[in-house]
RNA sequence: GGCCCCUUCGUCUAGUCAGGCCUAGGACACCAGGUUUUCAUCCUGGCGACAGGGGUUCAAAUCCCCUAGGGGUCACCA
């Protein structure tokens, strides 16, 4: 099979600069699919959705992957874009089989580097009449447009050029005169077959001429989206639905190549809490965000999988290799999905919790050192000790964001921890909780080292309590306040163990002295 | 506005293609209880939906039609 390919890949991607355009059966053994981003901003939660299914739909069948970044637009097009989307991709566990870092048979895999091909396929179609020149202006076209608008008419090129000879057009091209080149849409009708929705037919009418290169010999997203489709062999394009109506377009195009175009699949939108495609006011719409609010990338990678796509209906918690066993794209949904922030924060907490505690703190450290608390240094001189910090509040926190806040109290000045409010308040209530503290001072340093740690602690604290007749309620609540200023808050154990002997008996001594006036 | 898509609990969804197993299942969120030294975790329970109206059928969330609502798109952006 392999062979093949090859051989195909040769007559079809090759060369093409002959003749023919008309081609070219492409080997249906192989799922080709791809993710063409735009390299104009930060990858897009739904994008990086889009690629997850892409990638998923290809995985599952032993087909290949494909990543190809869209930049015609060159004036947007940022090459450090490029590279926070392919990291974006690699922090998600998604990798790629071609693309333009790894290179691939059918590449360049950067539109702005396939420039020449495009323009040898316009030229093709410029030259059967399947394409014509179309010398109108800006300013031509604008006004055209008001006019439409001021009677009520939907927007539409007229056509204008469409029947100019072809002598005349020759002619004014090479006097120089700017042109763009527009493709002629035919009479009648074309059905999408999709398979998320099915058939959708579409009125030739109510599609324009549109521009396939523009004046500046630059040429446009639906026109490379096509050349750079069948070049690369795609078999199915799954994409998102605002591109629905550009289907038809470029189903015209492959019949125009004489190419039978691939299995389209339109995925539903991801909406914001207005219910509309989501933007920035609505949400964190890019990827990089979650990463820096502290999400597990399994998480967010769950969570998109959530988005149109459901494993069972039962089953919510699943990893990569799961969806791509089970992932089928006529099962995606149809309507759009509102992004639910509190359902990814509670995917974040359950990754969290049940993950390798070393690979929490390693996540953590990121978010420690911007608190200011440490650095990766100092938390790899004392790992023991931050493995246990890290295992005391894990219970607590659902991103790895939150652990600094948590773990704060630690690194507070042991002679005035600062006192929450409410846990001052509800301390003061217990009468004789400033003569516990002290006492308590007085019994941590006898507590022999066998017994000085989180697991034998609680016993020894409940056992020191009964000796002395001591509510454990009244006891706990006041020293939780004495060591961390917190209401509530980690196992007091753990607390000892965290902060030691002598740090433990000056925070004691110190807030029995604040709460005893 | 034209064209196109969509519509099950507040949210994500199962069920719809092959009508009956659905007095519509699960999850998040929320509420209430339990466990616990607090908070959290965890456990138990509760609240809560087939957009509306017509048909077809012995039977409709599921099939057909209409209405309403929402969304996408109408660029020499992608």
């Amino acid at each position: 099979m392999a062979a093949r390919d090859v051989v195909m890949g040769s007559s079809v991607v090759g060369d093409r600069a002959g003749a023919s355009n008309r081609i070219l059966s492409r080997p249906m053994s192989e799922v080709r699919t791809r993710f063409a981003p735009s390299p104009t901003g930060a990858l897009h939660i739904g994008g990086a959705r889009t690629a997850l299914f892409n990638w998923a739909y290809a995985r599952g069948r032993g087909g290949r992957f494909v990543l190809r970044i869209e930049d015609t637009d060159r004036e947007r097009s940022r090459r450090e874009h490029e590279d926070a989307i392919l990291e974006g991709f690699r922090w998600l566990g998604i990798d790629w089989d071609e693309g333009p870092d790894v290179g691939g048979p059918y590449g360049p895999y950067r539109q702005s580097e396939r420039l020449e091909r495009h323009h040898a396929i316009a030229q093709e179609l410029l030259a059967d009449g399947r394409a014509y020149r179309c010398f109108a202006t800006p300013q031509e076209l604008d006004d055209l447009r008001a006019a439409q608008e001021a009677r009520k008419e939907t927007p539409r090129y007229d056509g204008r050029y469409r029947d100019l000879p072809r002598e005349e057009s020759d002619r004014r091209a090479a006097a120089g005169e700017p042109f763009t080149v527009r493709f002629r849409v035919p009479e009648g009708e074309t059905t999408i077959r999709d398979s998320i929705r099915g058939d959708v037919r579409f009125a030739h009418a109510e599609l324009d001429d549109w521009i396939m290169v523009r004046t500046d010999g630059s040429p446009t997203y639906n026109f490379v989206c096509v050349c750079d489709d069948a070049d690369m062999r795609i078999t199915h394009v799954v994409r998102g639905e605002e591109h629905l109506v550009n289907t038809p377009k470029q189903v015209l195009l492959f019949a125009a190549l004489g190419l039978a175009a691939p299995q389209y699949a339109h995925l539903p939108l991801i909406l914001g809490t207005d219910g509309k495609k989501m933007s920035k006011r609505t949400g964190d719409t890019a990827l990089v965000a979650y990463r820096d609010a502290g999400h597990p990338p399994e998480a967010v990678v769950n969570f998109l999988c959530l988005q149109g796509w459901s494993l069972d209906g039962e089953h919510e918690v699943f990893d990569l290799a799961t969806l791509v066993r089970e992932f089928d794209v006529e099962d995606v949904s149809k309507g759009g999905s509102i992004f639910d922030i509190d359902k990814l924060s509670w995917l974040s907490g359950e990754y969290l919790r049940s993950e390798p505690l070393d690979r929490t703190l390693d996540r953590s450290v990121p978010f420690l050192e911007r608190a200011g608390l440490a650095d990766g240094a100092a938390v790899e001189r004392d790992r023991e000790w931050w493995r246990l910090a890290i295992e005391s509040i894990r219970e607590r926190v659902r991103t790895y964001a939150e652990v600094p806040a948590k773990l704060e109290y630690l690194f507070a000045p042991d002679e005035e921890v600062p006192f929450d409010p409410a846990a001052e308040a509800g301390t003061r209530k217990h009468a004789g909780a400033s003569t516990t503290l002290a006492e308590l001072a007085q019994f941590v340093p006898t507590i022999p080292d066998a017994k000085w740690s989180r697991e034998e602690l609680p016993a020894v604290l409940k056992a020191w309590c009964a000796e002395g007749g001591r509510k454990v309620g009244a006891v706990f609540q006041p020293v939780r306040t004495a060591l961390t200023g917190q209401a509530g808050g980690p196992e007091l154990a753990d607390v000892f163990v965290l902060l030691g002997r002598d740090r433990a008996v000056t925070r004691l001594r110190a807030a029995a002295g604040r709460l005893g006036s």
